[in-house]
DNA sequence: CTTCAAAGTGACACAAGTGTTACCTTCATT
DNA sequence: AATGAAGGTAACACTTGTGTCACTTTGAAG
C-alpha cells in the first residue's frame, strides 16, 4: 500500500446502503456518495467505473452475509426452532428484501463485470431459496405447517411482513410477538 | 376550448402511472412522460410546473378512486363481508401501497400548489385511516378478530400481504384464497 | 372568413450527473 | 533521501434533465 485510505469498503457500502434505501437505485449518484464519504467524486472511479459495478458489489457483499447468517439455521433442532431463529434474522435485517427489489432494476447489459455480478447476485438468491425450501420441507415433515398453502407463498408471507411500517411506534417486541402469532395462527378468533 | 388537446388527463395519469411504478419517484421525469405520450416536453409545462405537481395532482385522483370504493364498504353486512369485500378491492388494485411509498418520497416544499397536494393527500390518507378503523373496530366488536393485537398492525398486515411477489405465477384464485387463510387462520395447522 | 384563446413546438440557458485525465500527495520500500 | 505505486483532486467535455419563452397550429365562436 503506498498511502492510507480515506474511507475504508465497510464505510464505503454503508454509505451506499444509505443513500439506495433513500433515493432508489435511480436516484443514486456518485456524487451523493462522494460527499456522503467527504472524498471528490474522482476518487470513486478508482475502484469502480460506474454506478451499476459499485451497487451490485456492495450488494453481493450484503446478501452473502445474510446467507452466511441463514446457513445458521441448520444449527437449530426442528421446524419450531428453526422458525424463531428465521424471523428473529429476518427482523435483524430488516431492508434486505428492499435491496433485493432494487437489485432487479440494475442493467445487466453495462459492462462485463456488472453482468457477472448480477449473476453472481441470482445464485446467491437462488441458493437463498433452496435453502429455504428445506426449512419449508421441514416444517411440512413435522406437519406444522399446512401443506396445501404453496412453498413460495409461505416464504413471500414471512419475507413480507417485516416490511410492515409501525408508523405508530408499537413497542418491537409486541410487535414482534404479534407477527409471529399471525403468521402462525392468523388474525381471527377460533370460534 | 380551442384545440383538440393531444392526450387526454386520464392518458397523462395512466401514463404517469406506469412510469412512477418502472423508474420511481427520482427517476420519473418530463422528458419519459412527453415520449410516451408523443407530445414535446414544453407541452406539459402547460399544465404543471414541474414534476411534484403532476405527480401529487395524479395521486389524489388515484387515491380518490380508491376511496370511493372503500366507501362501499359499508354496504357489506357484517365483519366477514367487509373482510371480503376488502381483500378483492386491495387485490384489485394492488399498485396502491407502493404509490403512497412514492408519494412520502415528495419534497413538500416545491411550491404552495405541491404542499396543498401533500396535505389533500395526507388527508386522503387519514380518512382512509380511519374508515377502515371503523371496519377492525367491527371485527373486535363480532370477537372475529383477535383483540390483542393492535389494529396498526393488523391493518398493515392485510395491505402488505398483496406485495408478495407470485414469481412462480401460481394461479390467481388460488393464490388469493391462500392469503385469506393464512391472514385469518395463519400457516401453521393446529395441532 | 376572421379572430383569438388554447394547444403544441423548438430553442435557449442553466443545472446536475458521467467518465476521463493530468496532476498533486502520501508513505512504505530501498 | 529518493522512488514509485496507490490515493486523491480538479477541471474538461459530454449527456440528460429543467424551466421558460417566442412562435406556430388548430378550430369553435362571432
Amino acid at each position: 500500500m503506498a498511502r492510507e485510505r480515506k474511507f475504508s469498503m465497510n464505510e464505503l457500502f454503508s454509505a451506499a446502503k444509505e443513500l439506495l434505501l433513500i433515493h432508489g437505485y435511480e436516484g443514486f449518484t456518485f456524487s451523493l456518495l462522494a460527499d456522503r464519504l467527504n472524498v471528490s467524486r474522482g476518487a470513486l472511479y478508482k475502484y469502480y467505473e460506474n454506478k451499476e459495478e459499485l451497487i451490485t458489489d456492495y450488494m453481493i457483499d450484503e446478501l452473502n452475509q445474510f446467507f452466511t447468517d441463514l446457513q445458521k439455521i441448520e444449527h437449530c433442532e426442528g421446524f419450531d426452532a428453526q422458525f424463531d431463529f428465521l424471523m428473529n434474522l429476518i427482523f435483524a435485517m430488516p431492508e434486505v428484501q428492499q435491496l433485493i427489489k432494487i437489485a432487479v432494476q440494475i442493467p445487466k447489459n453495462v459492462n462485463d463485470k456488472v453482468r457477472e455480478n448480477k449473476a453472481h447476485l441470482d445464485k446467491l438468491h437462488l441458493d437463498m431459496y433452496k435453502h429455504l425450501q428445506s426449512f419449508i420441507k421441514l416444517g411440512k415433515e413435522e406437519k406444522k405447517l399446512k401443506a396445501h398453502i404453496a412453498n413460495e407463498l409461505i416464504l413471500g408471507f414471512i419475507f413480507q411482513t417485516i416490511a410492515i411500517p409501525n408508523h405508530f411506534g408499537i413497542p418491537h417486541s409486541e410487535w414482534v410477538a404479534s407477527i409471529k402469532e399471525i403468521i402462525g395462527h392468523g388474525m381471527f378468533t377460533n370460534n
